[in-house]
Formats: structure tokens, sequence, C-alpha cells
RNA sequence: GCGCUCGUAGCUCAAUUGGAUAGAGCGCAGCCCUGCGGAGGCUGAGGUCGCGGGUUCAAAUCCCGCCGAGCGCACCA
């Protein structure tokens, strides 16, 4: 992979403005990061530069006059053909024509990994979402954490960086117990015995399920025990149901995990007491109304938390503590979390333990992402396991499918609020923005089979008959990507990507429109090998997008 | 009450993180097929960027105050 462009242009314009310090033409002093903007006016030619309006200020003279001195001083561009200045103090670049043309090899030949970034600074990320309870199948609002989760993984890793994905199992907290003895209840009842629920018990109808299966599966073994026993044994099996329930559920969204971390293994492996200690060492613990609190407030928190209950038992919060600085001991340069909005009030207080356990809290980043509000035409459906009243991931993949799902989740910024409809969601599917991607993908495919049966070969192809405005815009619109992938990683927002991808398809559609692609004309074979060629590109750029929303490119539809 | 997040076209959402005339999809009104997939292309209408102040060459974006929405504020996770 070469340097992008926009850095190339960055380079030149840092070296200009050097070069005018030196020459006196501006005043001498450190120059701000230059930013490569993509004009969104055609008119403004490819990229743009403000850093005349930036430094206007600080130089006390006329932005325009700066841009003016600057543009002059430009070292030599061969991809760039004009440069121009404009008012009230851009510096505009034009591509040259040749450059984009060759382009168009340059995506072919880098084929599957045309988007991907070469670098120098490549970081070990760790990345944790979903982390959801194995106490339940999964609902509508985990979806989206998920979605984003992964996506964000796919782009990561396209950047350049080295990713591991995780999912924190919660097998040792008290909700587990509580869903133990719901299913050691359901068990009972399903072999015709009375056995009542726990308090704030799990009473969806999955556990009722559940009771039954493990009647038809482990037969009344179970009741013979003591109930701490059963509930003890039943508990085991019930988390490797509901572990495997959510691995097959998340790979029906197209989500896979490279690490599934256990919550019992933080205090089996002893990184639970030594945190512990650390924490004591430091002078952050205190006890108090017979509980161990992490005093927070000494880092400026607004109160502390507890870490171990009066009953002796951890919380979460303390295990997850350990959990967090065990992530960076295994040599993660960085972690980042999803939470969903619920859980947002942990943040303060993680990245707190952080910096207590000796960690620069800003190796931490969390992405909180609101939650789905449900809607079944007009009315707000409530979603909770608890209370048993669920619209479950698997519910909505199998009405909506997993494309669609994941295209949806990942057009929007985590922070935003959306509304799921679902009844818009089954009535959208025909005009839904996925077919519309996907569609273009199909349409390339089938005018490459046609190629192929016409038994042409055009990797021959001449590329620099390539100058109609429509070729050329859809050239422009791929070398977008790498720079999409770039900003989407360091910003940490996959959003992007789906409105890219629709841009994408629309250049296409309209080259098509525009361009007759295979023609049976003698004379017009040089223009359908060059342009059978540039479909090929279409189809290595369309496909990448696709992959990396971790969606299906169809070859027909 | 306090904290976090959000408020942009009729609806669902963008806006290159302070830049040039605020853009897409759906919906609405039109137009385009005697050759490669019409699940397509093109044009148009539609905006007090929640409201009010402030910061500066420049604000949807930053600051302050209101209004409204979601989520938190446990010895749950």
């Amino acid at each position: 992979m070469t340097t992008l462009l926009k850095h190339r242009i960055a380079a030149l314009v840092g070296q200009a403005a050097e070069e005018a310090q030196r020459q006196g033409a501006l005043p001498a002093g450190p120059l701000p990061e230059i930013e490569v903007e993509r004009p969104q006016n055609p008119e403004h030619g490819d990229f743009a530069v403000s850093l005349p309006l930036k430094l206007a200020r600080v130089a006390r003279m006329n932005p325009l006059a700066i841009a003016q001195r600057l543009a002059p001083l430009l070292p030599p561009e061969e991809a760039i053909a004009e440069v121009k200045v404009a008012a009230p103090g851009f510096i505009n670049f034009t591509v040259r024509q040749e450059w984009l043309q060759w382009q168009v090899e340059a995506i072919i030949k880098a084929g599957e990994h045309f988007g991907s970034l070469a670098r120098e600074n490549r970081e070990r990320i760790h990345i944790e979402f979903v982390s959801v309870n194995p106490t339940g199948p999964l609902h509508v609002g985990h979806a989206r954490g998920a979605v984003l989760g992964s996506g964000l993984a796919s782009i990561l890793a396209a950047a350049g960086h080295q990713v591991s994905k995780e999912y924190y199992i919660n097998d040792a907290g008290t909700q587990m117990q509580v869903f133990a003895r719901s299913l050691y209840a359901r068990y009972v009842q399903a072999l015709g015995r009375s056995s009542e629920m726990p308090e704030n018990g799990y009473v969806g109808e999955y556990v009722i399920d559940l009771g039954k299966e493990l009647v038809a599966e482990q037969g009344d073994r179970f009741a013979g025990m003591g109930e701490a026993e059963a509930v003890e044994a039943v508990r085991e099996w019930g988390l490797q149901k509901m572990l495997e329930l959510i691995r097959l559920d998340l790979e029906a969204i197209g989500v896979t995990f490279d690490v599934w971390f256990s919550e019992r293994s933080v205090f089996e492996s002893g990184q639970y007491t030594e945190t512990m200690e650390l924490l004591r060492a430091k002078g952050y613990l205190a006890q108090r109304e017979g509980a161990t609190w992490f005093a927070s407030t000494m880092l400026g928190e607004d109160k502390d938390n507890v870490l171990v209950r009066s009953t002796g038992e951890p919380t979460y919060f303390a295990s997850d503590t350990a959990y967090h600085r065990g992530k960076f001991l295994r040599g993660f340069d960085r972690c980042i979390d999803i939470f969903g909005a619920d859980h947002q009030g942990h943040v303060p207080r993680l990245k707190a333990a952080m910096e207590a356990v000796g960690i620069d809290p800003s190796r931490l980043t969390v992405l909180v992402n609101q939650l789905v509000a449900l809607k079944q035409g007009g009315d707000a459906v409530r979603a909770s396991k608890r209370t048993g009243n669920i619209v479950t991931l698997r519910e909505l993949v199998d009405e909506v499918g997993p494309d669609a799902c994941r295209f949806f989740f990942l057009s929007r910024p985590p922070e935003s609020q959306m509304e799921f409809d679902l009844a818009l969601a089954k009535e959208e599917s025909a005009d839904n923005p996925v077919y519309y991607v996907q569609y273009a993908h199909a349409r390339i495919a089938s005018i490459l089979r046609l190629g192929q049966e016409r038994g042409l070969e055009w990797s021959g192809g001449d590329v620099s008959l390539l100058g109609d405005p429509a070729e050329l815009g859809l050239i422009r619109k791929m070398l977008q990507l790498p720079e999409l992938v770039e900003t989407m990683a360091e910003r940490l927002e996959p959003h992007h990507l789906p409105r890219y991808a629709q841009d994408l398809a629309t250049a296409f559609h309209w080259f098509y429109q525009q361009c007759r692609v295979v023609s049976s004309e003698p004379s017009e074979r040089a223009m359908t090998l060059a342009r059978l060629k540039l479909v090929e590109a279409s189809r290595v750029a369309l496909a990448r997008c696709l992959e990396l929303m971790g969606m299906s490119a169809p070859e027909r539809m």
C-alpha cells in the first residue's frame, strides 16, 4: 500500500509553509497540524487545505494572502494536476486524470486488501463487547452493541492494527446464582412437583422450556440431591446451554469472538486477589459498614464504590477491575469496551480503578451505545429480560435478515437514540438501502459474467481510455475507501461505512447508466476492455466495503 | 434533584470534529428503457440546524442558560 494521497498533500503543504517561514514570507513559529479535507463541492477540487485560515490569526495576515504565498512554494507532485487558491483562504488540489486512471490498476492489484492500510505504529487493540450475562437469550438491544463491536473490530484490523475480540462471561456473579435457582425451580416444576421461584427470579418462558429440557436430558437425578448441591449442578448445565445459545445467536448476525473469557477465571488465576492487594497497598481500600470500598473519591469521583460486600462476596465492579487490569497485563496497548447506556454509570469508576492500579486510563476507551427503543407500529415495546417480555435478537434476524440488521445498526453512531419499528423493518425490505448496495454488486458480477461468456480478456485493457465524468467519478469514489478506513479507525466511528457504500453504489449505477460497458461493435473493443477493467475494480471496492460491514456480496439476487 | 448522552427536511439519519451554497435514504411531484440486471438513472418541492445569549475571520459543531427525550445515580450487572 502506498501512502494516501492526502498525507502526501499534507506533507507538501508543510514543506511549503516551512519554506515560506525561511523566506520570511510567513512569521516563524510552530505550525498547526495540517488537515486535508475532501471538499463537498466538486468545483473546489479533490482535496482542500484550510491552513491559511488557521494561520491568519497568529501570523496577523490576510488568509488569502497566506494562501497565495504558499501555493507557489508547493513542491511538484505527479498526482496533482492543479492547485488553486480560493477565498477566503483555501488551497484546493485537483488530481491528474492519468493518475486517477492508473488507480484502477492499483485497486485490482490490491484486490481483497484494497482499503487496508499499512502502518508503522501498529497497535495491539483489545475490544470487548456484548458480554451479556449468560442468563437468557440476547435481545434486540444487544444486537446493536454486537454489530457495532464487530464492525469496529473489522475496521481497526483493516487500518492495520492487531485486534482481539473478546466476550466476558459473567459466570460468577449473583445474577448467575439467581438464574440457577430459577432454573432449578422450573426443573422441579417440570417433574410435576411444586417449587418456588426465587425473589426477582427469571420468569421468562425460556426458563420453563429449559427446565423441561433438563428433565428430558438428565431425568430426575438432580431432584434427589440437596437443594444447594442441585442448584450448583443445574447452574453449570444452564450456563453451558445459555453460552451455546448466545454464541449461535451472535453467529446468526455475523458476530464472532476470538476469546470467551470467564469471570471465574479472574478469581481462579489469582488475578482478583492480586488486584485487591495492589489497591490495598496503594491505600485505595476502605473498610466501612462491614464492606470493603474502593475510595474512588480520592481520584475525584463523587462517591466510593463497594468492592466486597459485607457478606464477603465480591461485586461485579471488583472482578471487572481485576479483569481490565488483566487485559493490559496481557500486553494490549489499548482496550475498547462497548457498553449499553444502562451501564454508563460504570464508566467513570472503571477508569478511576485503572488509574488506581497504575494504568493510564486514557488507554481504556468506553463507547456507550444508546439503547434501542422498540416500536411495533406506533406502540412502544418494552424489552426486559427478567420480566420475560423480550424481542430476541433471533426473532429480529429471522424477520429482517442479518445483512439488513448489520447495515441498519452500523448506520448510526452509537450515541444516537434510535427507534426500531419492527413493523417498518419488515415492510421496508424491498426499498431498503441494503438491497440497493447489494444490487450494485450483483449487477457488477453480472456484467463480468457477460464479459467472460463473450470470451473477453480485459486484463490488458487500456485504462487511459477512461475519461468520461461518470468513469472518473466512480474512480474518485473508490479511492475514498482507504481514507475512510483511516478516519473511522481513528475516531472509532464505523457509521460512515454504510453511507459510503451507498455513495459507491450510486457512483456505479450512474456510470452504468452513462456508459455502455460490453459492446458488440468491433470498433469499441478497446473501450469495452477498459471499462470491464473499471467494473472489476468496482467489484473489488464494493466487495471490500460489504466485507468490512460483515455483509454478503451476492453474485445474483 | 445531580450526572452522562441526544435534539438537523413530513419520517429515519449524515455533515470530513470550527470551514466554502447544511446533505442522503424513505415518502411526495415529474422525467428517462426497440443493447450489458429498472431492485436502476435524472430533476424538483421540502430547513428559524429545539429556544435564547456568547466566543471569532468563520458555529449545526465550542461555552453559558432554558425547553424536551433516553439512560444512569445499589453491598444488581
